[in-house]
DNA sequence: AAATTTACCGCAATAAACCGCACATATCAA
DNA sequence: TTGATATGTGCGGTTTATTGCGGTAAATTT
């Protein structure tokens, strides 16, 4: 049996039962209670399950259940949600753009993490408010209704008194010559900024946003330190973005 | 049983009884009273309920928790929040504080309303994303979780940038002589600034609300051109705030 | 005030969690 | 293939958590 299938399985039986005990899992699942119990440990890390002594409960907070929802249908922004929550540590300032992904980003992370997040997304802001461990800054201004965030002016005065340690940018268009850009011009002059005040820089690429470009560009390709893509892109698509020393995962 | 399962129990029972004893409990769920007893130690140090000899007793949740607050009182927030309906007008700028009232007045607004609409409140700025006309801005800064808005210097700076035409004002306790106050500083600062900078101020008042008062003085009664209440309140209980010439509806 | 009930404290037994190590398996590059 | 590296797993020993019990102090009732 695979790791993943019994993690699946784990949850499964948490979600009827509305509670497993480890040495039952064991028992079931015919592996030590100790494995059991490094199984539970991930799964706690990842906010999907309450471990408890002697075992698990299904996690309190309501939005983690609209992720399950998710879980099905944005099967590669899951993905690249997840491989995101490894660039995050204690302490961090973070600067968290908005975007769908980044929500996802958002609703994963862990909730022992003790950092700093800005963000213009008020639906990331929402998200966050159940974080036990995250000091949260709403970057305020002018609310682009369809997205759900905030540009202009404001915006980018706030941003230039920060200095952040990571940004998760959100990205429309990728293209190893033109850069990163975007279809609007007062979004593209936060992200501008957003880059400017951040040291890593990390993007989150979906197959489809290869290679494309938009009307305004927000940063040449070499300012992205990171870029974080699913499984379905393969190297050969890559190998024009691997010359600038780009890490990419 | 785990202990964990347990404490819910506990706390289920406390929901539906309103109390419970510790020995009952404790045949109940099959464990010593003594382990009842520390159950209900932990649950009481949590402030998940209040311990009492015997037992234990509900405790009153925080006043700040909005997803809480939603539920109490609810009908009468709704007419209060039809009677602020009135007040507004096309071309109006509107400040919305935060608060459980002002969002049911946000879901309200007429579709037809062209206005502006500036708020702290995370949630109130989600549902008038939702709104074709109103033209939204998010009061950005440090928020304040639990009741998911914002505050802070850089609120208050945004503040001093405007001249709203309209405040509905969120309010904890209102008093004729001392007026109004709410019990956390970081919100009175800006509460403060938002009657500043305001041509007309409505506060919408629940009559529990009447006669109370706070650790926080954001302003004087006779700052309040307009008081919102509802319908139990008595024409005695209001004659105190009648001298001073506010509109009462 | 005495009797009774409840609360608290420390102890010991048991169960569970954790840690480090060894071994197996999988992955990947040369 | 082969060797290097990483990851997952089981096992023994140690540490921590939970629980019941006896004794005692405090609160409540009679």
């Amino acid at each position: 049996m695979l790791r993943e299938e019994r993690l699946q399985i784990i949850l499964k039986m948490l979600e009827t039962n509305q509670r497993v005990s480890s040495v039952q899992l064991a028992e079931i699942l015919n592996v030590s209670d100790d494995t059991i119990r490094r199984d539970l440990n991930e799964l706690a890390e990842d906010g999907l399950l309450k471990k408890v002594h002697g075992g698990a409960v299904p996690k309190a907070a309501s939005p983690y259940k609209l992720k399950e929802r998710i879980h099905i249908a944005h099967e590669e922004k899951l993905i690249l949600a997840k491989k995101a929550q490894s660039f995050f540590e204690d302490g961090q300032v973070i600067i968290l753009d908005n975007g769908s992904t980044n929500m996802e980003v958002a609703k994963m992370m862990s909730p022992n993490l003790k950092a700093t997040v800005f963000t213009t997304s008020i639906a990331i802001a929402q998200i966050l408010c159940e974080h036990p461990n995250i000091e949260l800054f709403m970057l305020g201004g002018r609310v682009f209704k369809d997205a759900q965030n905030t540009y202009g002016t404001e915006v980018i005065e706030l941003l230039t008194k920060i200095r952040a340690d990571v940004l998760l940018i959100g990205v429309c268009g990728i293209h190893p010559e033109i850069g990163v850009t975007i279809p609007d011009w007062g979004e593209c002059v936060v992200k501008k900024k957003m880059v400017e005040v951040s040291a890593k820089v990390i993007a989150l690429i979906t197959a489809e946003k290869l290679n494309t470009a938009d009307s305004f560009v927000v940063c040449p390709y070499n300012d992205i330190d990171v870029m974080i893509t699913d499984d379905v892109i393969t190297e050969e698509q890559l190998v024009d973005y691997k010359r600038f020393g780009t890490e990419i995962q």
